[in-house]
RNA sequence: GCACCCGUAGCUCAGCUGGAUAGAGCGCUGCCCUCCGAAGGCAGAGGCCAGAGGUUCGAAUCCUCUCGGGUGCGCCA
């Protein structure tokens, strides 16, 4: 993803290289000065009063802003802008919260656009700014455009999310769309936010379960050929999805492989039914407007000898031992327990509750002994690594993070690691929860479900709930066109912007900054909104998560709701007032800007702004 | 038995990694609107943030324990 920061960064390292020393960790936007986002503006204004106070001496030479935040006042009266810097830097200061206030606002009060500064509460430092310094916000949003909100955070830091890696054994079932949904907006809010992301699957193509995969196209296969197969035995995938692939490969074949044994066959059938199965899962992705830059193979993994590098390197450091597991406690022990010796990964060292193999009795890898391989080489390539897993998979994040944890750091690049874990969704349908059986044939796949509500209801659905709390989905209430949907209510908004604009124009009327002052208060408290979409986006990158841009959306959304319905009672606050063409351009010029935001924070979502409904 | 996630208004959920008087939608109550730039608007009631300790200037947020709900728990993936 090429961005505005980089292409200004080379030009100019091209022209002033000589002359100017080029930072990589420079904040881009403090070059952009033009397009300095209001937040980012003041946060800068507040840590340069912050830095001549530490070269006064008022603070340690090394005291770290890390922790001052500027934020809006949780309650607008008390003004403008509002930072927490005094209480923050007390301690270091070796001071008390007020007296520090004190010295920050002084300077502060010298800032000719600050109106007022004042000291409240415990220590808070709350500002007010010239309205001009909002209104100006408005003409940043125009000329940064779709740009508007984007981030240098990241310092370009490579990020690879791992996301969806569903078994290619069939179809994607509910259980992953969440997660491919959750994965895939935090990859693009991530690159919003100035890291580069590696989109990334991996295909578990090399357990049992595609053994079992390849006897069953096998199955479809003879019955392709004419033969009576029956009830699918147990044991075997029963889908109808296979049928497909045993014509194709019938096709392929011919009768060639009827009669053979097993092992002739099964290494063609298993990588022939996983790639079609891959096909099948890409499709139901790109239904999803998902689309992966890797697709990493387990089976490709084991055949560069990854895992026996890892085990290699872990035994030479006692991290895997050979050893014995005790039986399960609690619940019965299965019938077939029996006590065997495997190599062990030392995960109680780390804080789980045993060690966990990393091979099975037979001798091949287990999933966790792949898997720690796996991320091995995913490391090679990142700086950081995230996966997005289903949470029925919590048990084992502790046994992969201390695995990363112990190879990356003995390996000398200790690399920052998180899985996400995604709840299960709910499936209702007015308030009744939807029965999922295989065999009643009343099985909701991924394709059903986007075809009966869109893929922005499920994208945006899927992103209104914190990931890691269970949700439930009814198809009923997801595509009401009212109030209580937020999807609905977002694109509304977006919509109603659009549409108010294709009025004007045809009435004579062009967006303009040129009588902007004309704005009044209500305008201000949707500029207030707007303009914290900047650091709305930073907060969520950080803290990975990009449900709070579906709820961001959702509040502005609602603030240009409200001054919409001021226009129903008073013809006056109306985007078009006929006769006053400066008003109705300055208007316009805001309408134009909160769309902007809108469409901005949609496109992180990977949601459509419609031009209408 | 153990681990992880969750517990905030009657219901569904936010709460910006410790900040000011805890927010929104639905539902409820009471008014208003029929403007067409529709798919309504305004106001009100409603809370011991599951409970108990602790950490500090300050806790819904961090730590410990208890209770309740969900998920998972030998070599499956």
């Amino acid at each position: 993803m090429s961005n505005r920061c980089a292409v200004f960064r080379a030009r100019r390292a091209d022209r002033f290289s000589a002359f100017v020393p080029f930072s990589l960790s420079a904040n881009c936007a403090d070059e952009m000065t033009e397009n300095k986002t209001l937040y980012a503006a003041y946060a800068a204004k507040i840590e340069a009063v912050l830095a001549a106070l530490a070269a006064e001496g008022a603070l340690p030479a090394d005291t770290s802003f890390a922790n001052v935040a500027v934020e809006p006042p949780r309650d607008p009266s008390h003004g403008d802008l509002a930072t927490n810097a005094a209480m923050v830097l007390a301690k270091p200061a070796k001071t008390n919260p007020r007296a520090l206030a004190e010295q920050i606002v002084a300077k502060l009060e010298a800032e000719p656009s600050v109106t007022s500064a004042q000291i409240a509460g415990p220590g808070f430092i709350n500002l007010r700014l010239e309205h001009s310094e909002w209104l100006a916000e408005l003409t940043t949003i125009q000329s940064s455009g779709d740009d508007y909100g984007r981030s240098s955070m990241g310092e370009g830091r490579v990020v690879n999310v791992e996301y969806v890696s569903a078994n290619p054994t069939g179809p994607m079932h509910m259980g992953h769309c969440r997660g491919a949904v959750v994965g895939d907006a935090l990859a693009s809010l991530l690159e919003f936010a100035g890291h580069k992301v590696t989109r990334e699957y991996y295909i578990n193509d090399a357990g049992g379960q595609v053994d079992v995969l390849a006897r069953s196209a096998h199955l479809r296969y003879r019955e392709a050929l004419g033969e009576d197969i029956g009830e699918i035995p147990e044991g075997l995938y029963p889908g109808d999805y296979l049928k497909p692939i045993g014509e194709y490969l019938a096709k392929e074949l011919g009768d060639k492989q009827l009669g053979e044994p097993e092992e002739e066959w099964l290494p063609y059938f298993r990588a022939e039914a996983v790639e079609k199965m891959m096909d099948l899962i890409k499709s139901d992705l790109a239904m999803l407007g998902i689309h992966h830059d890797v697709f990493s193979s387990e089976a490709a993994l084991h055949l560069a000898g990854k895992p026996d590098e890892a085990e290699a390197w872990l035994r030479a450091h006692d991290l895997v031992y050979d050893g014995v597991l005790e039986a399960p406690k609690g619940k019965a022990p299965p019938d077939d327990w029996e006590p065997v010796e495997l190599p062990l990964f030392r995960s109680t060292r780390f804080g789980d509750d045993q060690d966990r193999p990393i091979k099975k009795s037979n001798g091949t890898w287990t999933y966790f002994g792949a898997d720690l391989a796996y991320h091995m080489q995913k490391a090679e390539n990142a700086d950081e690594l995230i996966d997005i897993w289903g949470a029925d998979h919590a048990g084992t994040v502790k046994r992969i993070k201390a695995a990363v944890a112990a190879l990356s750091e003995g390996q000398g690049t200790p690399i920052p690691f998180d899985v996400k874990l995604v709840q299960m969704v709910q499936l209702m349908r007015g308030g009744e929860p939807v029965k999922m059986s295989k065999r009643s044939g009343n099985f909701i796949t991924i394709a059903d479900m986007i075809e009966e509500v869109g893929r922005d209801v499920v994208r945006f659905t899927m992103l209104s709930r914190k990931p890691e709390a269970q949700m439930e989905f009814d198809f009923a209430k997801v595509v009401e066109a009212s109030k209580d949907n937020p999807v609905f209510y977002v694109q509304y908004a977006h919509a109603r912007v659009r549409s108010t604009l294709r009025k004007a124009k045809d009435a004579g009327f062009e967006p303009s900054a040129e009588s902007l002052d004309l704005l009044g208060d209500e305008e201000l408290a949707l500029i207030r909104t707007a303009a914290q979409f900047p650091r709305i986006i930073e907060s969520a990158a950080k803290a990975r998560e990009a449900h709070r841009i579906a709820f961001y959306l959702y509040d502005l959304a609602a603030e240009l709701h409200a001054f919409w319905n001021l226009g129903n009672d008073d013809p006056q606050k109306r985007f078009i007032v006929e006769h006053d063409k400066a008003l109705t351009q300055a208007r316009l010029f805001l309408a134009q800007a909160i769309g902007q935001v809108i469409r901005n924070g949609l496109d992180v979502l990977g949601v459509e702004a419609v031009e209408s409904l």
